[in-house]
DNA sequence: CGACATATTGAGATCCATCAACCAATGTGG
DNA sequence: CCACATTGGTTGATGGATCTCAATATGTCG
């Protein structure tokens, strides 16, 4: 993600007011996820949003029958189906465990009524619509300026864990790459 | 651009209440730019927002000395470069003029200050923060899935004013292209 | 162990970038 | 008003990166 976006909002998250924190836990309830469990499907409304406590999930949909995964989700990381969610309509994405997962799950409706009520809510939602687009932007930037070597070490530099914890297929599709050509660039470092 | 996301930012300002409106006046001033002059430089901070009133611009970055359009912009869009503009710290991205451009340029400072007394005002800028972020994840997809022949394509079945109006050069880099590729797809089809 | 998912390796085909030459339209200075 | 530079676009030849298909290996888990 980009630099120190977790900190930005953790620190927003620390000057909300105790109402409104208090009121977003009431929106939210805990859920676990078995791996290979869906936390949301295709064609399904995207109703809640789900922040990991811990395991791994993937974010993904499908082109031609393939799956194309487009977001990595560990601890503290928030995954929604941004289209579904802001839109409420049927999403294209999956959400997909990819380890058990525990799951901090909170309700849109909830959260949009609580917005109203509470500045620091709207403020905390834009922030962190901000800083997704700002991610959006450098994966871009990625894939406009860098080769698949690039991609994957800049990967390997900068999200470490990634490259430990999933496995190659995603990592390949997430990267925009065949599984075999990433195979073959491992081998080649 | 995602599907009538103006018609709903359009909506929203019409609901604004006229106290906001007003005040947005307020921080705001008309200025005109001649064909390739600059509305924001890299090392600048985006102080502005700027929405084009007349004229067509684009934004850009330099990497190995070679301009990567990322975006373009015709009458109504809004023309931020969002890293600077919202980190406030200097721009890695030029956004220029392309014809000559009227642009209605909001001060930053102040439409931060209305966010915090005008709510509405707080909600346009999620909204449209929004709507930039998934004209984002279908740029994106269209770099994941598409060869260049499908972008160029689908460019031209959802921006034929692009072709017309842009410099192949601008669009070859706006599609991820080279300049020859583009041209051969171009005598293809 | 057997079975199924996951990863590696090889060979051929394809897309696209690069380098380079060329062309057409436009504008400018003498 | 012509010679020439400049800008924007086309076309050709070549090489490299990456995909696809296919075969083989390496798990890993019941």
């Amino acid at each position: 993600m980009v630099e120190n976006s977790l900190s930005k909002i953790q620190q927003h998250l620390a000057s909300l007011d105790e109402k409104a924190r208090e009121a977003i836990e009431n929106a939210t309830h805990i859920k676990k996820y078995q791996k290979n469990e869906y936390l949301l499907q295709a064609g399904e409304i995207c109703k809640s949003g789900f922040q990991i406590v811990s395991g791994v999930a993937r974010k993904f949909y499908l082109n031609d029958g393939k799956e194309i995964t487009t977001e990595l989700f560990f601890t503290d990381d928030i995954a929604v189906s941004l289209e579904s969610y802001t839109l409420q309509q049927p999403s294209k994405e999956f959400i997909q465990a990819i380890e058990p997962c525990t799951v901090s799950v909170t309700n849109y409706q909830a959260f949009q009524e609580l917005k109203q009520k509470h500045k620091g809510l709207l403020e905390l939602d834009l922030l962190m619509t901000e800083y997704y687009a700002l991610w959006l932007e450098a994966r871009l930037f990625q894939f406009h300026t860098m080769d698949a070597t690039q991609r994957y070490m800049l990967l390997l530099k900068q999200q470490p864990h990634f490259v430990q914890q999933i496995p190659l297929t995603y990592l390949a599709s997430y990267l925009g790459i065949s599984l075999e050509t990433l195979s073959r660039i491992r081998a080649r470092i």
